[in-house]
DNA sequence: ATTGACCCTCCACTTACTGGAACCCCTATG
DNA sequence: CATAGGGGTTCCAGTAAGTGGAGGGTCAAT
């Protein structure tokens, strides 16, 4: 595959695909024109980095989660905390954004329209 | 109030504070000496921001949300609709943090201490 | 008078890309 | 055969949203 193909398979852009060959996550090998060639291994590394990024991990954070998903003792204890210190930043997240939510659709469902200089809402909205 | 209280009751380190002025969205009067001196007013705007930006809103979606905020005439459906449309995205972020956790806690539960080679979980992580 | 905790500005660096310029390669068509 | 298009390549610059540090002023207390 060339990286066209690869990018649209991945859903990444080819500059984001190079840019990780850059920080070294993948190195696919050349073809003699100097085109990049990608085996489907190198696809589903790239997949996986996609939706990590997509939820907010970090570059660092999708190097240690490819570790884990690439790791052939995966069974270690380390690993194994790892993934569950990630499980415990996405449910943070959750919650956040739950509760975000929750403010949110109350600033939509009650204070549209009203003109009254004190609405709850924004008070709670401020708070410090 | 000084740089130090105002960052202090708000959670954001007194360099984004500086910053978030230089960005405008705050413009606190200045002392004598030169030191800012930060209202209430401030102190509720830096801390909405503060929650907003921790949850994944951008700078951009921020100037929305305090428009939100201070606008007088907020029942304008212009803004209603904004707010609908963060909504949608918090939701979808939460779907996406979802649908990650399930997968990891797949991973966490059910590939450790295993090496077979042809793991199915691995497999759907990288899938395409 | 000096110490320590604050505050100031300005500049550089960071992360994770993204855009653009300038150029090469491959295939197809007039 | 030329040339047009749609790939691909490198490199350099810029973005967002801060963060770190240098170098220096201010204030309250000892």
């Amino acid at each position: 595959m060339n990286i066209g193909d690869v990018a649209e398979r991945s859903g990444l852009p080819s500059k984001t695909i190079r840019y990780y060959e850059d920080i070294g996550f993948i190195k696919p090998k050349r073809s003699p024109n100097g085109y990049r060639h990608f085996e489907e291994r190198e696809l589903h590394k790239l997949a996986f980095i996609g939706r990590a990024r997509s939820l907010g991990f970090t570059i660092e954070d999708c190097r240690t989660l490819l570790a884990l998903y690439e790791d052939k003792d995966r069974a270690s204890a380390d690993v194994k905390e790892i993934a569950r210190q990630n499980l415990k930043e996405i449910d943070a997240k959750i919650a956040d954004l739950k509760a975000m939510r929750v403010t949110l659709s109350h600033l939509v469902d009650e204070c549209a329209g009203d003109h009254r200089p004190d609405c709850p809402i924004l008070k709670d909205l401020g708070r410090v």
